[in-house]
Formats: structure tokens, C-alpha cells, sequence
DNA sequence: AATATAGTTCAACATACGTTGAATTATATT
DNA sequence: AATATAATTCAACGTATGTTGAACTATATT
């Protein structure tokens, strides 16, 4: 019912499609860099325009994609209100190291249980 | 020398370009359900292409992906060399966990420190 | 020798996406 | 009121990429 794989969905240990979402975001490498830095806690956007070297409409463009997944959040000054500050979404940062590390987990690596091929006698 | 990155580059704890590199990889919903795949144990390109009704040629392609960055292995039947058995790398599988887990680790973030904005006295 | 099988490679297509420059919004300053 | 500033939105472009069907390679079987 949650999808149609006969075999390989009984034991996937996470939502793979929120999974996939987030890390799709994630493997951009300028993207990846913008998220470098809100880790360290740098905010606006013109900060991270000055340090990347990126004109601030692609700052924007970046940034609300990471917003679209929930792994960026938003606040405006509350003194003067054009800047914005972006921040790292700790919960979801939490829920995405938690899925990868399960889905990722060398523990979950098993031997070949062969169904196929010359030394099985199942498959054609 | 390695980036021209003024701020950003001197405390990534990581590879960049090889976690940007397979996490791109890892990004795609069907590869992912193939890697989860690979990660029970299950590896020639017919039983992936059964379990995921994917056509086999489409399974090629994104299990040479997976290879370029290290992420599967391959290997020949002894027997019968047609069949072609694919496993996760178990060294790359580390080496991801190992960067994954130190770019995301939530104790990097840090408090914002303002170089920027109304409350700084630094920047225009 | 001829046929079948497992898998890969190739060419073509459609779509998704990062990038750019200009226009636009909203707030603050003079 | 007019101008300046921080940021976003929009339209357009070029490239990258997942998908498809057919051709091709290599090995095994009859």
C-alpha cells in the first residue's frame, strides 16, 4: 500500500522519500557551502553572498530551497525588518542524521542470499 | 588554495567535494531503493530489476553511477560469467557515514555572531 | 555452428535545474 | 516625498540527467 516493491520495502528503516527530498537539496555544492555556514551560525544573506562570492538572488534562490525541506528556517530583524537571518532547523537536522544513519547502518549490509544465477536453483 | 572560500572553508571538518559527489549519487529515488537493495544482500541486475520492475539496461546505468563514486563493487560469477553480482563497498559506505555524520553533527552549530545587520556596528 | 541469455552501450528525447540579469516588493533613511 | 537598501520574484538560457528502445558484447547452451 505505501508503495509497490515486492520485496525491498518490507525492511527499509526510514521514509525514503523524505530521505531522497532532503538530499537532493543537500548535494548541491554551493548549496552544501551555504549550509556550512549556517552551521557556524553566519545568517544573512548578504553575509553569505559576501562569502561565497554569489549574487544575492542566487543566496535566495539556494535558501528557499533548504527552506522547502524543512532544514532552513527564517526570522526577520526585529529592528529593521529588511534583513532576514537564516538559521539551521534543528529538528530537522536530528530527524535527517536519524534516517541516514539508518539507512546507511553497515549493520544492516547482509550476505548474498542468492536467488538467481547459476547457483540458485530458483530462478530460471 | 584548495577554495577560494574568504570565511567558510577553514573549519569543514570534511571532504566536500566527495561527500557533494555521492550524496548527488544517493539523491535519486529509484538508486536509492537500489542501494537499499544491495544493502540486504540482494545483487544481481535481474533480481533488482524484478524487485524494482525496472527494464535491466535502466539498472546498468544507475549501478555504473553508484560505482563511479565507490559507493557498489562488482563481481563475475566463477561459474557462469554472464551474471554479474553488485555489493556495497563497505570502506566507502564508512567513509560516508564518517562525513555525513561530522558535517551534519548538530554541535557544530554555533550561536549567530553578527558581522552584518542593524545590530552590528562592522558592516554598512 | 546457431541460438539463447545476462548485461552493457549508444542515440535520442523530455524534463529538471542552476545561473543570470532585470524587475519588483518592502522597509528604512534623508 | 524621494531615494537607498535588503531581499525576493520573474523570465530566459544552457546544461545536466533520468528514461526509453534498439544495437551490441560476451558467454553459455543446444
Amino acid at each position: 500500500m505505501l508503495n509497490y516493491i515486492p520485496n525491498g520495502s518490507k525492511s527499509v528503516p526510514v521514509n525514503l522519500e523524505l530521505l531522497t527530498e532532503r538530499l537532493k537539496v543537500l548535494a548541491e555544492p554551493k548549496r552544501l557551502l551555504i549550509f556550512n555556514l549556517l552551521m557556524e551560525g553566519v545568517q544573512c544573506n548578504c553575509e553569505l553572498g559576501d562569502s561565497l562570492q554569489m549574487p544575492p538572488n542566487l543566496i535566495s534562490h539556494h535558501l528557499s530551497k533548504l527552506r522547502a525541506v524543512g532544514l532552513v528556517d527564517v526570522e526577520r530583524d526585529a529592528v529593521d525588518s529588511r534583513w532576514v537571518y537564516y538559521s539551521v532547523n534543528r529538528a530537522a537536522l536530528d530527524e535527517l542524521n536519524a534516517a541516514f544513519g539508518a539507512f546507511f547502518d553497515p549493520n544492516r549490509i547482509q550476505p548474498r542470499r542468492p536467488n538467481c544465477g547459476p547457483q540458485s536453483l530458483i530462478c530460471p
